[in-house]
DNA sequence: TACTCATACTAAACCGATTTATGCTGCAAG
DNA sequence: CTTGCAGCATAAATCGGTTTAGTATGAGTA
């Protein structure tokens, strides 16, 4: 039907030639000194049939899109979701579109996807790298190509990154549960070798050392069937029933945790204090309302974007990369609050 | 640095034509005669130097991708985020790659994105559409593009789509909560002329007629910044304090509903019972826990990728459309339940 | 007159693939 | 001794743009 016409279309109907049609589309035509009348013309019937270029044979070309790709961990997570909408906002104001996709934190499916996106000259890439992708990611920089990161970085590779202050906010959550009187502080968290979980850990262990408590760790390996996390973690608190503090990693542990600890019938936070890392509609709604390291997502959406368009001006030239760290903010609710042993017993 | 390997290259290197490899790397060795020893030295070089073709190069002159597009309301709202992830993942274990944006309800931005898509060569495009897109969608039918929508459709625009029975959905809530004893029920949901909307608010209008009583109907414009939901939200339920049940027309204002819920320290459901469009976490976790209309995610995605497919392989002769209507799960829990005129008084 | 130079525009190469049409053997059949 | 065809491989066109390297024309100048 309406077939769409191309720059040769465009050339034919006038009779002139297509370079000239794409000299005046691309804004060179004082450069290339065409006369006025002609552009004129030209831009007069390009906007009469809709004359669009197409952007796949011009990126075939210039090897440049506008289009940033976004990987994250899993869309369907709220602070993946949060985040990659509000840097889709960011970037279309620019002139530039996003396309996302999920890497569930498979390194081979990221592999794939960044093998899409490499060859459809995508000009940058945003990702929440997952594990083993060192290679891979190494290989983008090496020729050139503008990568950023977030939420975790890669310890072996020197590149642009946004992250949040993962140690110092568990640290700081858990001296507050100390501090409230809770003396048998659990973490429960999934297992990840990725430096932002490390970092959680390491804050939480070391505000324990320091207040000369014992930890509970507690790690759950991540799976798409939440049964499968509700198990392992219903066991745990079954078993461990003297522990009554719990600091979950993640929002979404932190939501199954809820889910187990209402099924349980515990009380908060009079059996088990609650701090959840990140903070979301179902901890402000729950009741007693639940305390949450809450990460600055659009600062965080900001910050990631910028340093992707400061890379695509800069085009070459790249020799230094910035890390950027911000800090999150400890949301203190009625989940953590007014613990006094004596009351309990 | 390590310059991608093209065809070219390839075919240089074993002093052959490039045409060869394409017909090899392509599964035509056979149909074309090509002998075995050079198929087999030809997929030894490409492993070794591990060649990708390149697949922007190829879907200009094939015009395929094997990407399809899919624009949703907002990647941040949990049903579009949790469609898209389930419609992502079976996607690619059928070979297909998914690139998502937000419409945001925009149809100028929709019509923009459409564009991107269109040239980018997708094969296919599912969307939950904004209003006044209809000639953009038909020009896309009318070039033969595969087109499958969700959550709504568009009335005047005959295509395939799945989606949810929204009005005996509200229909069924509503006499649901007349039955409970309620009877000043109010439905809050978001402004708009999409029909989900209008089915939706049908729905609670039959059921009211039904039962006899008297409509509260109240729309809220939608806006990105949550203060501007809650204001109108909380000026409404305070100035009508006689309603004694609400129904939330989507999981987001249902969300935002809770939190004015709470903040004017109603009880539910004492002084208000609620039932909520759309089943997540936040009115699972809530106490009292909230009932809500669970939509079929699973298989409303299931259905979308199906229809999709099928479209993608009959190439051409589409004749028929199809309309899928599931129906949803009217979730009860204590937030609707239990209410006596009597007793509250 | 012959040689620049500015002006206005274009032919052809190129990006990296696919696909169509065709070439070149050598052998069996007519 | 052609003709036909099977077997193997390729040159060239194509997709829709951008970019390089020119060309043709007329005016200015030594």
């Amino acid at each position: 039907m309406s077939k769409k016409v191309s720059i040769v279309d465009i050339a034919n109907t006038l009779n002139i030639s297509k370079t000239t049609v794409s000299f005046i589309l691309n804004g060179r035509a004082q450069e290339k000194r065409i006369s006025e009348e002609l552009v004129a013309r030209v831009l007069k019937l390009v906007k009469e049939v809709g004359y669009k270029p197409n952007s796949l044979a011009k990126s075939l070309r210039t090897g440049k899109s506008n289009i940033i790709g976004l990987m994250v961990e899993d869309i369907s997570n709220p602070f993946f979701a949060n985040i990659a909408r509000l840097i889709e906002d960011r970037a279309y104001e620019k002139g530039y579109r996003i396309i996302y996709c999920s890497t569930d934190n498979n390194s081979e499916k990221t592999r794939d996807l960044i093998t899409m996106f490499r060859d459809r000259h995508v000009d940058g890439y945003i990702m929440a790298p997952p594990r083993e992708i060192e290679e891979d990611v190494k290989e983008l920089i090496n020729a050139g190509l503008p990568v950023v990161m977030f939420d975790r970085y890669l310890p072996g590779v020197d590149t642009d990154y946004v992250v949040v202050d993962n140690e110092f906010s568990t640290y700081n959550a858990t001296k507050h549960l100390a501090e409230q009187g809770y003396s048998k502080i659990a973490f429960i968290t999934f297992s990840s070798e990725q430096s932002q979980m490390l970092d959680r850990i390491n804050g939480y262990k070391n505000a324990l050392k320091d207040s000369k408590l014992k930890p509970f760790l507690k790690e759950i390996e991540f799976n798409r069937n939440e049964a499968l996390i509700i198990e392992p973690l219903t066991a745990f608190l079954k078993k461990n029933q003297d522990i009554d503090a719990v600091l979950f990693g993640t929002d979404h542990i932190g939501t199954c945790g809820l889910k187990v600890i209402k099924q349980l019938g515990m009380n908060v936070p009079d059996d088990v204090a609650v701090v959840s890392f990140d903070d979301y509609d179902v901890f402000k709604l729950y009741s007693p309302p639940v305390s949450a390291i809450a990460q600055p997502i659009e600062a965080l959406a900001d910050n990631v974007i910028s340093l992707m368009l400061k890379k695509l001006d800069n085009n070459a030239a790249n020799n230094t990369t910035q890390k950027i760290t911000l800090s999150t903010n400890l949301n203190i609710r009625e989940s953590s609050l007014q613990h006094s042993k004596t009351a309990a017993e």
